[in-house]
DNA sequence: AGTCTATATTTCAGCAATGGAATTTCGGCT
DNA sequence: AGCCGAAATTCCATTGCTGAAATATAGACT
């Protein structure tokens, strides 16, 4: 990986070569779902490693910014199951995790004793506080180079896409 | 998972839901990393979904793929790990699980025997020929929303979106 | 030729992230 | 009380990948 752009190049010349023997590869999409993949990889893998010093992974992140924006601070790990798209099972090793780095706590529900009551601690909030001036850093010089108009154009042609995949899905999902 | 348009509601509403407790967000930013990566990861997914009945992987047939379209069907190991991002470690995974499918000959390279020579197999041209309609097809359908403009901008935006990410990277890539 | 350094591949051991199945505890219904 | 289902956890397995060391060979320098 030099750069996303001469990535895009080899990309390209890959599935030129590709529609060269065979007839009938839509190169345009091809192209399109690798860049679309590529782009999702390295944008997020750039995320993470502000928080790898941390120690923690984006999953683990993105459970702790559900809570830090949660109207009381407090949910179950079923609740963020659903939110993050995580397995119970994971979500139990997410919370070890956060509890382990005294970000989060876990205390029975009172109302329901089958549930956890997970909360956000005060160091947990600092904690958000602290890491997101640098991720939101990142993100914006690596969107500097879209107007405004650009990121509507993205927006709504990412919108539409995901309307057309979601057109051709009649069998269940996952 | 219910379908991509209802994903994207939901990673909005949890965006929004930061926004409206943290100052300087820049919501649309990561909004639109976070649908790329989702586009990404979910497209790639139905592509695997067709690979998976024949035991391979992703990675395993982009290998393929490359030896497919390679000028005379052959490459070094050494070789495809640049062209599909791979470490040598996995790479001989991957060309062991090829030539244990009959898909990829490996024998020493003559002229240079630290190198080994991977061929694909007619038979490995076959599987080729076999899979792609159905992948083409998904293909397809999953693009058949977006006309040939909107491709053609999704195209140029991806690109910028590229070229400034690369902007920002004087640092050493991974 | 002999020696040294670099390259290509492989093996080994292991990690990170995740998932399925079974288990425990409890709520709610009859 | 008895039963069914839900929530969380534990245990074990899988997937996909990696670094370090081992092996064999090439190429360069003396």
């Amino acid at each position: 990986m030099q750069s996303l752009s001469s990535d895009f190049a080899a990309m390209q010349a890959g599935i030129d070569r590709v529609a060269t023997r065979i007839a009938g590869v839509p190169v345009a999409d091809v192209l399109l779902l690798r860049m679309i993949k590529h782009l999702g990889t390295t944008m997020t893998a750039r995320m993470e490693r502000v928080l790898q010093p941390h120690g923690l992974a984006e999953t683990d992140f993105s459970a702790l910014m559900q809570l830090f924006s949660s109207a009381d601070g407090s949910a179950s790990p079923g609740e963020l199951c659903g939110l993050i798209a995580q397995r119970p099972t994971n979500m139990t090793r997410i919370t070890d995790a956060l509890v382990r780095k005294r970000l989060v706590t876990r205390r029975p529900d009172s109302a329901d004793r089958r549930r956890v009551a997970l909360r956000i601690t005060p160091a947990g909030v600092r904690f958000v506080h602290s890491l997101l001036p640098e991720m939101i850093a990142g993100l914006e010089a690596g969107f500097a180079g879209l107007g405004a108009g650009d990121k509507r154009q993205l927006d709504r042609l990412l919108r539409r896409l995901a309307a057309s995949i979601d057109a051709t899905t009649q069998d269940t999902p996952r």
